[in-house]
DNA sequence: CTCAAAACTGCAATCGATTGCACAAATAAA
DNA sequence: TTTATTTGTGCAATCGATTGCAGTTTTGAG
């Protein structure tokens, strides 16, 4: 049915040896034989099994990835990235999303496992404590980089933001704007991202002379409701906020919403800082400052990481942590004039 | 190095064969030499060989999808649904992107078909008019569904919603509000599904006993610079509009940033209505009035759909165009009380 | 107790491409 | 012209799992 190798060696009266390393550029076949080869195989409607390459070369030319959520802004924008510089390369990126879930990210791991991915990139769940299913790769020398939510206790390429800076930076500017009572919405502090924007927060305040106040902090999964949730518990205190610093941009649209619907006017009451520049963010009213997270590039620096390790196996890697810049912008939330 | 059912076979005594069929639970294998030999796969660590076994039964359990850009709210929310639905049955996604590229579009089919992927989702590129790329799938009788940007051309499963009749709808309902001059921003009339929309705008119009008038639509490509140039032309018109439908919120957006920056109030003086429910049409002020499209369902009946082909490839198909309920969300950028 | 049917298991070919090694031919050096 | 290189090709094994067919054992009916 298909046209194979050796139906292309038939006819030319060479052998598949020849037909195989002429079709991969292999310099020990004559340029001639090269050409007539190549231009038989496309006479013939030839297409390679890769399959068949793939089993005996083990290798697959795929990329996983494992992220939490795929229809999120920001990493939606990173498999963007990835997918562009992987597909420049001749590989295929391969797309699963953990929900947060534990136990899926751990089934989908093995599954890339077992499908043999050449390597794998990965943005940890919110509750992944344990890390054998990604020992697995390490284990068995298969590139492994993570990016956003990474993990020390592995060993690989990593692809972060400076959070605590970033945190330190919006609650600074916070400050400067005239705050004198920063509230923070903040993530899990099992997650390392969540844990370095709150310090930051908590180095600006302390920095500034002020008191951290242990009712002005509220963690929580950063949705949309606990946004909502939080904005309430933070105005019920008897002194109230007058800025808020939120890990996420949902939760400051969630406080935007809720002050809007109490009448606490943003900015002039309450400044707002909020964290990943999503769409939305510049278009709400106000628009919100936020900091912007290059997902497209983390994605694209993820994926060359990955495919230099898969293409430089033998080669001994020293892993390095990659910050990417990150940049406050200001919008109306924050600023009172 | 790794474990192969020759080695369990081996340590068993049993043949190759004996080890192949208990894992993949043959009813031919008596219950306890199955559990045996499960028993002892796992204590060895057997992990299978799936390039073998996709090499041998020609069966990749790889769906391939390929949208014009990942990181789309609709399309990402698809390739969600795609994902979960997907995982549940075994199969695996890649995903790739075609940037509205015609090229990119076509090479990464043929790479998806190279890789012997067992289906593709598929949504167009802009300016795809040729099909031979997707010709190739439905020639070799591999599963293939279209969404969103479908065609008539080839024959396979379709997952749209009806176009023509939002486009009616929401063109009708500003028409209910008060509005005599309609406009409309629309795309391409090359896309089905803008034409569709566009025409559905006209049906509107004409019903209503207004005049379909030239200077009232714009047709472009809809991206948010497209929207602001649309609404400069619009607002040159001698007779202004006094209510436009954008063919996505997208360029609803612009319009309404346009008409802000220049004094003209939303919905007081134009009623706005656009397209998608992107996550910023909620929080935007006013929030736009959308046709919801269930993306993360379409990507799930999608998979489904492909699936579904792909396990009973034997059994003739008669394809459906499988039309997705939408839904009018009325909010304050078209209403006047 | 005999024999056919049913239930298990093994043999061996196969999928298509890759690659180490051997060998032949062509070229260069002596 | 002979010998040593270089260059170009072919042989044949191999990757690991699957499966049609055949053979063996067990079961059950008569």
């Amino acid at each position: 049915m298909e046209t194979t190798i050796h139906d292309i060696a038939k006819k030319l009266n060479f052998s598949a040896s020849t037909v195989s390393r002429a079709l991969n550029n292999n310099p020990k076949i004559s340029e001639a034989t090269r050409k007539l080869i190549k231009k038989t195989a496309d006479e013939m409607g030839y297409r390679p099994n890769i399959l068949a390459a793939s089993f005996r070369t083990k290798r697959t030319n795929t990329i996983g990835v494992v992220v939490p959520h795929i229809n999120r802004h920001f990493f939606s924008s990173v498999i963007s990235g990835i997918e562009e510089v992987a597909y420049k390369s001749g590989f295929t990126v391969t797309i699963s999303q953990s929900n947060d879930n534990f136990e899926k990210e751990n089934k989908i791991t093995h599954t890339l496992f077992s499908n043999r991915v050449d390597g794998l990139i990965i943005s940890l769940g919110m509750n992944t404590i344990d890390f054998s299913h990604l020992k697995l790769f390490s284990d068995k020398n298969i590139p492994l980089v993570f990016f956003d939510r990474v993990v020390d206790e592995i060993k690989a390429h990593k692809i972060v933001v400076d959070d605590f800076d970033c945190g330190y930076l919006a609650t600074k500017h916070l400050i400067e704007q005239g705050a004198k009572r920063v509230a923070h919405i903040g993530g899990s502090l099992n997650i390392k991202i969540y844990k370095n924007r709150q310090d930051g927060y908590i180095k600006a305040i302390k920095e500034s002379g002020f008191e951290i106040e242990e009712s002005l902090i509220v963690n929580n999964s950063l949705t949309r409701e606990d946004g909502t949730n939080a904005a309430k518990k933070l105005f019920r205190n008897k002194k109230l906020p007058d800025a808020i610093f939120c890990a996420n941009d949902t939760t400051a649209l969630s406080v935007i919403i809720y002050l809007r619907e109490n009448n606490i006017k943003v900015p002039e009451n309450v400044l707002l800082v909020g964290f990943s520049n999503e769409p939305f963010s510049e278009v709400v009213t106000p628009p919100i400052s936020t900091i912007k997270q290059p997902g497209f590039l983390m994605g694209k620096k993820a994926a060359e990481l990955i495919i230099h390790q898969i293409n430089n196996k033998n080669t001994k890697q020293n892993f390095e942590t990659i910050t990417m810049p990150t940049e406050l912008i200001i919008r109306n939330s924050s600023t009172r004039n």
